[in-house]
DNA sequence: TTAATATTTCGATATTTTCCGATGTATCTA
DNA sequence: TAGATACATCGGAAAATATCGAAATATTAA
């Protein structure tokens, strides 16, 4: 086994997952930080950090590191690889990545800080009502 | 979860696994029957079928009965996705997928009748000397 | 420093996938 | 019809992944 196969089948695993697929679709764009996505996508946190780590390692997406805050976004064009174009392609119209990116734009019309709020709250509210 | 997002996760899904990757790219450069992609591969018959039923749901490879042998093809290019046309350009130039290619061709010197048969005993000699 | 906040990593369970020999099915051939 | 051949499916144990709360880490702010 080539090590050349190994990483692009590694890297197509890294898409294969609902959520991750969704986190690549939802960069597509634009940059976010985690807890926006976190917010956008409704999932735990944990769950979203975990997804970008597998990213990262595929060479998906890239980081920028702000304060607290770690701002995620897709590679830059240049660097996009054949498979990341078409995942892409075939991702950036489906409908449920559309209401994703109408969310991230509500999402950013927030200041940060009150989006990560938001989420922290919500993972409470589950453990009280639960 | 849409409908759409979770077929494009599966297809995904299809194509990362080593085997099931080698066959996407040895079928890239023409027809094979079932027992050739397992010669050309030197992996268990059972494998190749389970891997290429994958590759059929996922909608990436065709297949065409002559007798008792399978051929089994790409999708005609009109109607690859732009996903396949990403992976396929990734993998092609890869060195493990060029050596199946060569092999590939000296399979197809042979005739399939010889190809399959010499499929069968290598998987008995295996058992013979365990 | 202490408290709060954003993110990562850990832990532990549940689920899925992988793998291949054995068996089943369909087709050819003697 | 019997036997051989090409392929598909099954069984089920081992390995890999997913999931998410909890704990750890890192940064900011009071």
């Amino acid at each position: 086994m080539t090590q050349d196969l190994r990483s692009l089948v590694e890297r197509l695993k890294a898409a294969s997952h609902p959520l991750r697929l969704r986190v690549l679709a939802l960069l597509g764009s634009g940059e976010l930080c985690v807890c926006q996505v976190a917010e956008v996508l409704q999932v735990p946190q944990s769950s979203v950090s975990e997804a970008l780590r597998e990213l990262r390692r595929a060479g998906f997406v890239q980081e920028r590191k702000e304060g607290r805050w770690v701002f995620v976004s897709l590679v830059p064009q240049s660097e996009v690889s054949p498979v990341l174009k078409g995942i892409l392609a075939e991702a950036m119209p489906l409908a449920e990545v559309q209401r994703d990116r109408d969310r991230a734009a509500e999402v950013k019309t927030l200041s940060i800080p009150a989006v990560c709020c938001k989420v922290q709250q919500s993972a409470k509210a589950e453990v009280s009502h639960v």
